[in-house]
DNA sequence: ATTTGACCCTGCATGC
DNA sequence: TGCATGCAGGGTCAAA
């Protein structure tokens, strides 16, 4: 389900029955995801206060930080905070109590939904933070490749390595043409790579690479710097064009708030196996790239 | 170092 | 109807 444009809507969806408002309750159905839901998470999470949401490539971030009442104990450790993390405005009562993060990634099925107090869960329906008004923010992942995880302060290794953001300034044409010298990986694969740009998934990589007319096997060295201008471009529109519609809903998807994406009609290539091509009425070509299924027009992507 | 393959898990579509 | 098979939005790790 979730690539870049997914998580960004589960984001803001859910951000504004999150942001502000203390955790009352946390229910805990399968503690055995991709990792382990974390031992005394429930516990740790009871009484904080959720800050601003963000996003990482496809993780999401929720700060933790305790409740304006609290009273911090005067011996706190300020162990792993990040530094900088702290800042004028932020709060008085974060200088006590270190400032925390969850980081929350939906790995192929999983999705965030904002549910109310009396909804009964759902198979899958592994993680239930229950806010201080009823709203609760509901966990489901029945394949569980997703995790929930304390976010290791600064440095957390899980996104010390990830390369840019694709619709950040940091992610440009001239760097993508740079990182492809002398590789012979195919141009699909290598785009879906995190170290080389972040969010690009199976169906955007598909979807940019008909936009730039290029042929999802072609090794990503052999391409030159101009195609790669054109490659950039094709990446940003169909990503923004995704937020925009609120995402791609193959089966399941809906945003934090229940709505589903639109994007999936927009598709050009993804899942069209066989199908015309919507620019030349050719029949549409299934090949397989990284063990991933990549459909591509066998006229228009050279 | 780059690249490939196996693996984590369940649900669904397909074909017999 | 039941059963077996293959495939699915992602990421990590070991091995080639």
């Amino acid at each position: 389900m979730p690539e870049l444009p997914e998580v960004e809507t589960t984001r803001r969806g859910i951000a504004p029955y999150l942001e502000g408002r203390e955790i009352r309750e946390v229910i805990v159905r399968q503690r055995r995801l991709r990792l382990p839901v974390p031992e005394g998470l429930e516990n740790a999470l009871i009484g904080m206060r959720i800050g601003a949401l963000s996003r990482r490539a496809k993780y999401l971030i929720l700060p933790i930080d305790a409740a304006p009442g609290d009273a911090a104990p005067d011996d706190a450790a300020p162990d792993s905070v990040a530094s900088g993390a702290v800042g004028a405005g932020d709060g008085i009562w974060l200088e006590a109590k270190p400032r925390q993060a969850l980081l929350w990634h939906l790995g192929m099925s999983g999705s965030l939904r904002i549910a109310r107090l009396g909804d009964p869960p759902k198979k899958h329906d592994h993680v239930d933070l229950v806010m201080e008004d009823g709203a609760i923010l509901r966990y489901h992942d029945p394949r569980r490749f997703g995790f929930l995880d304390w976010l290791e302060g600064d440095g957390d290794r899980r996104l010390a390595k990830l390369g840019p953001e694709p619709l950040s300034p940091a992610f440009d044409d001239e760097r993508l043409f740079q990182c492809s010298r002398k590789r012979r990986l195919a141009v699909k694969p290598f785009l879906m790579d995190n170290a080389i740009v972040v969010g690009v998934g199976n169906i955007y990589a598909a979807e940019a690479l008909f936009l730039a007319g290029i042929d999802p096997r072609r090794a990503a060295g052999q391409i030159s710097r101009e195609r790669y201008v054109r490659l950039t471009a094709a990446i940003r529109e169909v990503l923004a064009a995704a937020i925009t519609q609120g995402g791609t809903t193959l089966r399941d998807f809906v945003s934090g708030t229940g709505e589903p994406g639109y994007f999936a009609q927009r598709l050009n290539v993804y899942g069209r196996n066989g199908e015309p091509c919507r620019r030349c009425g050719r029949e549409l070509r299934l090949v397989t790239l990284g063990q991933r299924a990549s459909v591509f027009c066998p006229s228009c992507q050279t």
